[in-house]
DNA sequence: TTGAAAGCGGTACCAG
DNA sequence: CTGGTACCGCTTTCAA
């Protein structure tokens, strides 16, 4: 095809090459003569060929613990909004939905797909993650949100700890005494820290979080609503729940409402995110704000910097602040 | 890279290519032993050569309004689910952030980084639907969810005119004689289609649509919850509300909260989508549900099969059956 | 069943 | 600044 441009030009298919790729090591006539016969033509590079040559993909993979949770939207534009400023693709993945003829996504790696990978997802397989961290990939890999606690592999996160220390100190600061946790999966590297992250806010307040307060186990509206019955069931029952995600929160406001109870004047809740629905919540959500958006663009950008230079890069963690949003779902216990 | 395969185990690279594309080509005991050596060595195969030689991406893009708009995940992972089956990968893209070198989507086919194309936009710019109407592109386009009024491409959509007969039906059923609908951004196909759904079905039952009842002109929580002080302005007021959404449902009972109203006693409120939150709203919203995980699978579905034979998918329309999820935003009038 | 070899469409080195 | 050309890694005739 380049060669149909050559011909018709009247040049070398190099000088097509040049005067697409290096334009300024091209003559101005050249150039123009050259361009004008593409644009003419409407000629595009095969970019097979290219990436063959140039052994490079131009193509970056995303891989997502669960492609339909919405959590993900935001994070995977703000990595493409980057990508796209790099001129390179995103490829997305699913992480559990197992590679079909069970290729793992180290695959898209391997046969030179894509020249890095973005999981979102920090509880890789065992398996994976060993080929993750073998010598050819370790430097073309990147964590967002999540992050595997057995591998030092570079990452950008929102700050936990902080958030959490946010969470309790205003609902503490409110008068809160019996605060009770709604956590998320187990295993999951967010649900430990925050966790981790309320522990040690409450105890830096005088204050402890029994194992009996603490319920939930994923991230789920549904696990959110189910665990109002439980909370409430306790003697004495909690003033203030502090949930994991803001769908946590949002489905546990609904199970008590379904219980007849109401927020914040029988019970204080918190979420964790601020995603796009908490304002609109009834009551409006009080939350800790991570930005998704910027992380998506901070982790594509960890990883451009890190295909560009990987020992630059090694083990490097970028931690984004978080931010208390007050709304209307906690107040002073009753 | 093959070259070494060969080597070590003592064959032709034509053979080890056979061996690992067509197994039945080759002998079983040179089988097992390629296999062995590609298997010691862990060697993979480099896609860009096999892409050029075969003339075949294996990959198709995804073209999402905005990326960031939770309501398309469920929509990526069907298609994504189902690609995954057929061993493609799937390339996402934002039709609204422009390509940063102002690059059409079209270039991807075009430069064959990608096989096929999924629009979830049907309104793109006439300028890219021109080029995907060209005779070399347009075998390989497909749309979900929307679709262009203005090229009669192959698409896969929701039943949305007998959804809202359904919410219609539902609500005059329940006594309403008055009721508003909240409408989605001009020029869009759904809100027209909505829209016009609504009015048949209001018509059939020998209710109009008075325009001043007509409010929105986004899908977003924003838009439904500005539009409930509007609304409730009206005298009379309206006494059940049609939301083309359930992000607009969400924000307008949101709205009419903060006005002290409630939903249903004052007015009852349907949505349109049954997006995961719709059950854990405040009251549970009784909505129209549209299964999008079977139709961005039925999309890609399509788009393999028109990719295999551009002739026989040529206009081939699928409505997808939507289904009335009944909760307890809607009531009796008072 | 297997091997030799011709490309697939570009890129970049090396001369000129 | 431009042209000739080897080569990126794999697939697929064509012959043996």
């Amino acid at each position: 095809m380049i060669k149909d441009i050559a011909r018709l030009a009247g040049v070398s298919t190099a000088t097509v090459s040049r005067a697409l790729s290096h334009p300024d090591r091209v003559s101005e006539e050249t150039r123009a003569l050259v361009m004008g016969v593409v644009e003419r033509h409407g000629y595009r590079v095969n970019s097979f060929a290219r990436s063959l040559r140039k052994q490079r993909a131009g193509a970056v993979l995303a891989l997502v613990p669960n492609l339909g949770n919405p959590f993900f939207s935001l994070i995977i534009k703000g990595i493409q909004d980057r990508l796209q400023e790099a001129g390179v693709d995103l490829l997305v993945a699913d992480s559990h939905s197992t590679g079909g003829a069970g290729r793992s996504p180290v695959a898209h790696l391997r046969e030179s797909r894509a020249d890095g990978l973005i999981s979102l997802d920090g509880s890789l397989p065992a398996a994976t993650l060993k080929d993750l961290v073998a010598p050819d990939t370790v430097g073309k890999v990147v964590f967002a949100c999540e992050w595997p606690l057995s591998a030092p592999l570079p990452s950008v996160r929102s700050d936990n700890r902080e958030g959490m220390r946010l969470a309790v100190d205003h609902v503490v600061g409110l008068g809160h005494r019996r605060v009770a946790y709604l956590t998320g999966p187990a295993g999951n590297i967010l649900t430990d820290e925050r966790r981790a992250g309320v522990e040690a806010a409450l105890a830096a307040q005088g204050l402890s979080l029994p194992p009996e307060r603490v319920d939930g186990g994923d991230f789920s509206l549904e696990a959110g609503h189910a665990a109002a019955v439980r909370l409430m069931a306790m003697t004495p029952r909690p003033t203030a729940v502090i949930c994991a995600s803001d769908q946590l929160a949002i489905g546990l406001i609904s199970g008590l409402s379904a219980l007849g109870l109401s927020v914040p004047q029988d019970v204080s809740v918190m979420g964790f995110d601020d995603i796009a629905s908490a304002p609109y919540a009834l009551p409006p959500l009080t939350t800790i704000r991570q930005d998704r958006l910027a992380l998506g663009r901070a982790a594509a950008d960890l990883l451009l910097e890190r295909l560009a230079d990987p020992a630059a890069t090694e083990g490097r963690v970028l931690t984004l602040p978080v931010e208390l949003v007050l709304r209307r779902s906690t107040a002073a216990p009753a």
